[in-house]
DNA sequence: TTCAAAACAATCAAGAATGATCAAATAGGA
DNA sequence: TCCTATTTGATCATTCTTGATTGTTTTGAA
């Protein structure tokens, strides 16, 4: 059994019982203690799971909900969050994904003039439309995140919009400038954002940067602007500067 | 048993009783008092229980990242909505539209099981997630209310599933049993929850008896369960009987 | 207000889990 | 087949958790 395996049966694991023990895993599994860790160092790198002193749970993120305050923060997200805010012009039709970066942007997008926001966000559209912004809701089956919508009717919603600038997050993105979802069917997100706006932009926070998670969606030259706070290796600097612009923004 | 199965049992038990003495705690969970007062403060630090002496309370306001309480108050809309509540049999699809009625029945609904949501009122959808319940958002613009989703993609999204059952409330009753709305759009909506839907019911708060407005949608021979609190009058009472099933919940 | 009992917080030693390191085992390629 | 790069499991030092002990705070009754 490789490690890959290893991982993928400790996670079909998780999904049955939201929390194990360590040494629960290492019966199960059959493999050494020290095995088992470095497997669960890995998948918490990749925000799959939770450690904890003793086991691992799975992790979902309704279990750590974040109530919507529009702080003004001194975070990487929301540095990234503000840069992203200024590609967006008076009048644009833009699309903000369900991830918690882009949430950042909402007390960014209130002083934008005659802007119509399309969210999967349901706490975002509200506090969107709360400040007198025209906002659509995407609809779609309420996902772990009580407040993110996804699935199929989600797309198709979005499908009905003529999006001029996008913007999303992703697990992870990898050396050859992959980006990179932990799930299934993120890839077909992606790809969706990519097909309805004109514009697409990729918000990057540093902890996402060189990690290896399991499903590719679009790579660096799908995307229109990377706004990330951290420095990028040179391979991909130089790999994409042609396609992509680059915003780094500093805490 | 570890500190982090230690919480998550606390919590769970916690949701049951609300409120337990750290005896009782210590008890159940076969750990020293030290362990669980331990426990107990990372919680409370959590801001998922309030402590106190001799025991801890759960603090269910932080539990979910909507401020939507669900109170058993005795008014009259939850007495309607209780009522309406006890029509939906496990398994059910279930529309409930984005009036103030249709949300009070939340709290009921998340005794049923096995039941999908569809709603267009996102609080609803948050809390139902939340609570376990399969749960879809119609999505559609952020009207007036801002938790509230309309206009023709919340009709589009609601007309690809075949509802079980449709909950939704009007602007007015007439005399004649035609049911009204004071806007112009609304006609619409009501005619689409009745071609969704099996069985259609209306709840109708006294308030809206015997009232004028502006638009006929549907009579009361279109809908299966009338729910209110008032007494109709016996005009209404004798012309529908045959059609409406009339509930009369007094608070 | 005072007092005793109960609950609580702080401290500590023992034991368990963890991380870092390294040698052995294994896989893949020439 | 041999060699190299990676993975694995064992060892050991470190960190974390736990329940007992101690002293402090809270509570409710006198």
């Amino acid at each position: 059994m490789y490690q890959q395996e290893r991982m993928d049966e400790i996670v079909k694991i998780l999904k049955e019982n939201h929390y194990v023990t360590v040494n629960y895993l290492v019966d199960r599994i059959k493999y050494s203690p020290a095995s088992i860790r470095r497997d669960l160092t890995l998948l918490e790198k990749q925000g799959i799971v939770t450690r904890s002193y003793g086991g691992v749970s799975y992790k979902d993120t309704a279990a750590t909900p974040f109530k919507f305050r529009q702080h003004f923060m001194k975070t990487a997200k929301n540095a990234i969050a503000k840069k992203a805010a200024s590609l967006v012009k008076d009048g644009n039709i833009v699309f903000l994904d369900g991830s918690s970066t882009t949430q950042y942007m909402g007390k960014y997008l209130v002083e934008k003039k005659g802007i119509t926001v399309i969210t999967s966000n349901m706490l975002l559209a509200g506090f969107l439309g709360d400040h007198g912004i025209k906002t659509f809701c995407t609809g779609g089956s309420v996902e772990e995140a009580p407040h993110i919508l996804g699935g199929p009717i989600m797309l198709d919603t979005l499908m009905k919009f003529k999006v001029d600038i996008a913007f999303f997050s992703s697990s992870a993105i990898n050396q050859q400038g992959e980006i990179l979802t932990m799930w299934e069917g993120g890839a077909q997100y992606y790809q969706t954002y990519r097909r309805c706006a004109i514009r697409l932009a990729y918000l990057c926070g540093s902890e996402k940067l060189e990690i290896e998670a399991k499903y590719v969606s679009l790579t660096l030259s799908d995307v229109d602007y990377l706004i990330t706070d951290a420095h990028l290796p040179d391979s991909l600097k130089e790999k994409y500067k042609s396609t992509v612009y680059l915003y780094t923004s500093q805490t």
